[in-house]
DNA sequence: TTCTAGTTTGCACACGTAGGCAAAGCGATG
DNA sequence: CATCGCTTTGCCTACGTGTGCAAACTAGAA
């Protein structure tokens, strides 16, 4: 069906070798019989096979971005920052998503799963940190961590200082006036360290200010999607002495939570100011517009590409940390100025 | 590195084609072997290597799904239903975005792009159905066309009757008794199938109530996103007669015109009445929730996936078109009931 | 013992590309 | 004519798996 290089060489009357000399930019090769060799192939409609040159060089050129939900619109824009990133650098990208599944994600790591062929992992993980330290072997490919922090810094990451972020994001509302806020988003088990962080910075913030941290105002969040917001803001909202204000651990849990706050017949921001994180497109034209602390996405992908890269062409080299940066970004949600929409 | 069956072989002191047998479920094999090669894969972590075996047998269990722009949420949701349609199945999905690149979308039809392997792809074209009629050879791989109609049917496709979607749409705001109807996300080449489709639908709605089709009410999105929307809506509102009803052709830009249209001081429903398509998650939870045509992503996506599995295992099938149904939904943005949202 | 069925093995080739090495061909220069 | 440098070729091995074929071995039955 499709042309092989033995193809080619039949059909411009030389040897396999020279074919492959030119394809491979050898330096030594005539003018003349590149063109000669480049005319059979394009006669023959010639594309070297991936996988062979895979089987072959060991290396595919494909790098994977897995994250939990794909349709979760923080991870949408992440993957499409990052497919961009990758391109720049001569890198395709595979987007797989695990489906909060842990074995799933094992597999991943481990190299279980080789159904797959890739260079490099970059893994906006579940896994609890206990499980990357419990991998004594190390991923089976190169691995860049995303918005995740490893303690042990056996693992590359890129991330924000979720700490950081979530002490500024709270210290935004108290400086609104507001003294009883909320939080949701708090994993249960606080086995994931994104969610811990950020509830440390939330505590530091409060605590900072004088304010007290009432436990009933610390919610779960089974996934960070509009229902759990929701749901979330509901039951707080049917406290007896409800919030003024809620931090989401993510814009959409913060969407969620506003259409709550609205369906309970009060307003945003008058009686309960909400701040999400993450600053995706949807709290930029949602009704109020979103307060949040923006990422700077491209960034982080660019950072973590060009790790992970590195890493494919050297493998020996140290751990790095890096830390992008955030900005708290007030909108209507938390009284903010009206953004304006540009045309 | 990585064990290889020869390693196997070696470690548990039989041949190299036994243990083959052993992996590839060969009937004559005694249970005591069995074990004892699969102890031997156990030790050295054995795992066949995907490159080597798809080279071999021409097979990867890899489908491509390739979509515009991935953080456009209704193709995020898309990829997720495919790739949980393809898990059941057995093929793994990785996920493209051509970023209204034509050429890039011409590249993977022709399977110029070899740069990636896949034994099949579910294509969400922007590409001209001229384009498409224009390739002679038909696509390197087995392809399904994801809403878009190929008219000549040399193709496999999924999609919804979108000109009857359309025209659903646009009867739901008729009998709102609005009458001043614009459209938005009209192409201004109609050169892709699918808005010149909900274009046709439009008018036919308009027609048959005895409505008139006012030119200006006709705008052009370049893509398909909030910005878009918000600028279509807000230069209608601009005009001396500015319109009580707009249809989009995709939620994400009746996200934007709603905001629009607050952001001129008026109100949905009750100035400007809005219906999108694609019913997308944001659109229940935005403010006002948003009406719109559901599409029943997860079942395009099963069918898509069964289709182009059997044409992998059965090439020489003649296309298939399969029409998906649609709902319309009645939610704030017309003045439809509040939807209870759950728990 | 001999036949038969089941089991295991060795061998060889294939998939298509990469690339080391030596040799041969070619033209030009000294 | 000899030497040199550039170009082209042939040959061989490798990547790891899949598979057809024939042969060898084992064990049970006739």
């Amino acid at each position: 069906m499709a042309a092989t290089l033995r193809d080619v060489a039949r059909h411009a009357q030389v040897s396999l070798r020279t074919v492959n000399n030119v394809v491979s930019g050898y330096q030594h090769v005539s003018e003349q019989m590149r063109r000669k060799v480049q005319a059979a192939m394009e006669e023959l409609d010639y594309r070297p096979n991936p996988v062979a040159r895979t089987l072959r060089t060991g290396r595919s050129g494909v790098l994977a971005l897995v994250v939990p939900e794909i349709d979760v619109p923080y991870f949408a824009e992440l993957a499409r920052e990052v497919i961009n990133a990758a391109d720049e650098v001569g890198y395709r990208v595979i987007v797989d998503q695990t489906g909060h599944d842990h074995d799933r994600e094992r597999q991943l790591l481990t190299g279980a799963d080789r159904s797959l062929l890739f260079d490099g992992l970059l893994f906006s993980p579940l896994v609890t940190p206990s499980e990357l330290r419990a991998m004594q072997d190390g991923p089976a490919v190169p691995l860049v961590l995303l918005g995740e922090h490893d303690f042990d810094g056996r693992y590359d990451h890129v991330a924000i200082d979720n700490e950081r972020a979530a002490y500024d994001a709270v210290q935004h509302l108290i400086g609104l006036g507001r003294e009883r806020i909320a939080a949701i988003g708090v994993q249960p088990q606080e086995t994931y360290t994104t969610p811990q962080q950020r509830t440390a910075g939330f505590r530091r913030a409060m605590t900072e200010a004088g304010l007290a941290v009432r436990e009933p105002y610390l919610r779960a969040a089974a996934h960070y999607r509009r229902a759990a917001g929701y749901a979330a803001a509901r039951d707080l909202l049917a406290l007896p002495q409800p919030p003024d204000a809620i931090f989401c651990y993510a814009d959409l849990l913060a969407m969620g939570a506003v259409r709550a706050v609205f369906d309970a017949g009060l307003s945003v921001p008058d009686d309960v100011a909400v701040i999400g994180i993450d600053d995706i497109d949807e709290g930029r034209y949602s009704r109020p517009t979103l307060s949040t602390v923006s990422l700077d996405t491209p960034h982080i992908a660019r950072e973590a590409v060009k790790r992970v890269a590195d890493r494919i062409d050297e493998p020996g080299q140290p751990a790095l940390q890096i830390t992008a940066s955030h900005t708290v970004i007030a909108r209507e949600s938390t009284g903010g100025e009206v953004p304006i929409i540009h045309s």
